[in-house]
DNA sequence: CCTACCGATCGGTAGG
DNA sequence: CCTACCGATCGGTAGG
């Protein structure tokens, strides 16, 4: 792993346990056992660790909103295939997640923008396959608006959940969370 | 409305836009048309100023829960009236309860001891509910925890969404959310 | 990767 | 509610 990368992977914890405005640059130094003067040999500033933690992670969305819309499988299918991939993304960057939700908005200039572009364009894509399985009759006909606002709203806290999961209650997520999403917890 | 109502009103709006951290005690005092020296006058300090926002609109949840509690309907009308208070609250009390989503670990000492209690007592609550329905029938026999998880990501994020709904969109949503949550999207 | 340092700004106080 | 000010700390740079 690069140096680089590690400062990454710090600051993505540092932020994700104070946020990005708390964390001083000489508490990222201290964590990596160097002076803050010492950081800008590897990264520009403050802003450009941020932009990097959170657009990687965005751009991983956009990649697997991608893939799911490739395959011709059912609404239902590729509502549960996005679950899954929330799930696995949750698993793997759980830090730069965290740091996506709760510090977005610290973003400045173009990396803010391409940020906000990108989200809408996962929110469109995500609304679409639900219009279209309301339309085929798998979803019930209701608010898309308020059933996208219900998935998203799970799907964006899992990272505070996975941490705290074994591989097996991880397995049993990846069960029973498209089961409670779809078709609810009511017998 | 009192001088530190309204501190106390715009310090909440100033920390859901940018954060706790992000705001300093200029930012406040501008934006109440003073001097940061001024505030003192009526508040201890910037701490005092998060614990307030923040505890006040964890009563209101305790407050809630123990009215829910009290009377006898079943697991399910339990869980909906629950559903119906997030609502309340999220229209309310909205810019503090972006606060208390955002910068709860921000608070220091006392403060942040009594939300830790008043939260972890409100989820125990909210578990014992789903496991009674779970016993009598109403509920699928699920893990309890993932669907707590579900219920309370979803009701947490309701301040998100009710400040861009109309009256009548916010009335759409007290009747869909509950069904959605409860029975589910799918046919 | 370090020491030394910059101007700016922070939360808060003194005294009126 | 203000002016004036405090020590501490901020993100970042110069120069090695």
């Amino acid at each position: 792993m690069t140096r680089k990368r590690q400062i990454l992977k710090t600051a993505a914890q540092l932020f994700k346990e104070r946020g990005y405005s708390a964390v001083t640059m000489r508490d990222l130094a201290a964590a990596m056992d160097m002076k803050a003067a010492s950081l800008y040999n590897h990264i520009s500033g403050k802003q450009e660790i941020l932009a990097t933690i959170i657009l990687e992670v965005a751009h991983e969305f956009t990649t697997g909103m991608d893939m799911v819309e490739e395959n011709d499988k059912s609404a239902f299918a590729k509502a549960e295939q996005l679950i899954i991939l929330h799930i696995k993304i949750a698993l793997e960057y759980t830090d730069a997640l965290a740091v996506l939700n709760t510090d977005w908005m610290h973003l400045e200039g173009a990396p803010y923008q391409e940020y906000i572009t990108l989200r809408k364009e996962y929110e469109l894509d995500f609304k679409k396959i639900l219009e279209s399985g309301i339309k085929t009759g798998e979803f019930k006909a209701m608010n898309v608006e308020t059933m996208l606002f219900n998935l998203l709203s799970t799907l964006r806290s899992i990272y505070l959940w996975i941490p705290k999961k074994s591989t097996t209650e991880v397995a049993d997520l990846k069960k029973e969370l498209p089961q409670i999403l779809l078709t609810g917890i009511s017998s």
